[in-house]
DNA sequence: CCTAGCGTGTGATAAAGGTCACAGCGGATC
DNA sequence: GATCCGCTGTGACCTTTATCACACGCTAGG
């Protein structure tokens, strides 16, 4: 149980009694979704936020021409969702969706408040992870504005390799904001 | 003093009573800059999160060809640092100056852990303005993936009218990720 | 076994944006 | 009042990336 994913990913930040973790646990619920399913449509209410236990899921906006823009993958140990729609309760402008049968545990907003006052010490994970991710969406940020779309590429290689092998290069392209046709020219230069 | 501009931002997310906002207050550290004078210069260390009073500062990047890149402009009421080297007590690679002469009020991060400990209330307040901060930044992103120039600079008009007027137009483009002078020519067009 | 569909590569061409060079305007400084 | 400098606009040209069209290989399903 010292090994359940989720405990290690908040044990990294502040530990927790055993007690303490099964308490925490108590507030997710399991969920299972299969390749291609659809895990939130746009217009829907995102109820949850998705820690990946196993599988890969994706964000991603669909524009007005029908092409889709993806935000975020979300592999083992992400949390994934739409966090305006879900922080706001409004409804979702963003499709979440598997690109891998997933294993996940879905936290609802009313449950990660009742946590994060309950346990004062996962207020400050969250916390925590949100700066964590608010530090590289800005990283992100300063790629799009210094790095041309082959930077971009050699960059996201370096940063998860691992990703490059369980998504399609099309999908690569639709997170780097080029078209796949750029970036297949791009990855021969390349090596 | 119900009317001080932090404690209303504050008072946003958490109410406070007098003597608790005094108790915040007393954790940072008022401080004026002049125009261009540089608060943090890439390679030292972010020892404080400014919420700017008054005055307008802004967050670059410099790279290998003198480039600079605008990551954030900081406004009235807003929070401006470089947030990566703040939070992991890491060296600067960003470079924060002020546009205008700027009021502003220091933060550390001893100051804020040791805040967020003993007045939960404040650890809610900082959560809920990264989680809104990162929502702002994953919209710029999907600004990014989905938009050009054009669309990009008619969306930051729109979001902050305000910026426009304050700061040259060779600045918005480097907020935006263009020249100055592909900006001068969209503009143009707009009328 | 056949075939439909997805993912990928590649060529030709077009569009968007960058680079370089120069000019003008207006405020600040002495 | 002369001068300097930051800011902006604009023309000519070049680079990067998008678009469109087509081909090929692989694999899942009938």
């Amino acid at each position: 149980m010292k090994s359940h994913p989720l405990r290690r990913q908040i044990e990294e930040i502040v530990k927790l009694s055993d007690d303490e973790f099964v308490f925490v646990l108590e507030h997710f619920r399991p969920k299972t979704f299969k390749k291609h399913q659809i895990v939130l449509h746009e217009g829907d209410y995102a109820h949850f936020d998705y820690f990946v236990v196993e599988g890969l899921m994706r964000v991603s906006r669909l524009d007005l021409d029908g092409k889709d823009h993806i935000l975020q993958f979300g592999m083992e140990n992400w949390w994934i969702t739409d966090a305006e729609a879900f922080h706001r309760k409004s409804k979702s402008t963003l499709i979440v969706d598997c690109l891998e049968d997933t294993k996940a545990l879905a936290l609802s907003l009313e449950n990660k408040e009742k946590l994060s006052r309950e346990l004062f010490k996962m207020q400050s994970f969250f916390l925590k992870k949100t700066t964590n991710g608010y530090i590289a969406l800005q990283k992100r940020i300063l790629c799009f504005l210094s790095s041309n779309a082959h930077e971009r590429y050699h960059n996201l290689t370096t940063l998860y390799p691992g990703l490059i092998q369980r998504v399609p290069k099309s999908m690569i392209a639709s997170y780097l904001g080029v078209t796949r046709e750029t970036l297949s020219r791009l990855s021969k230069a390349d090596t």
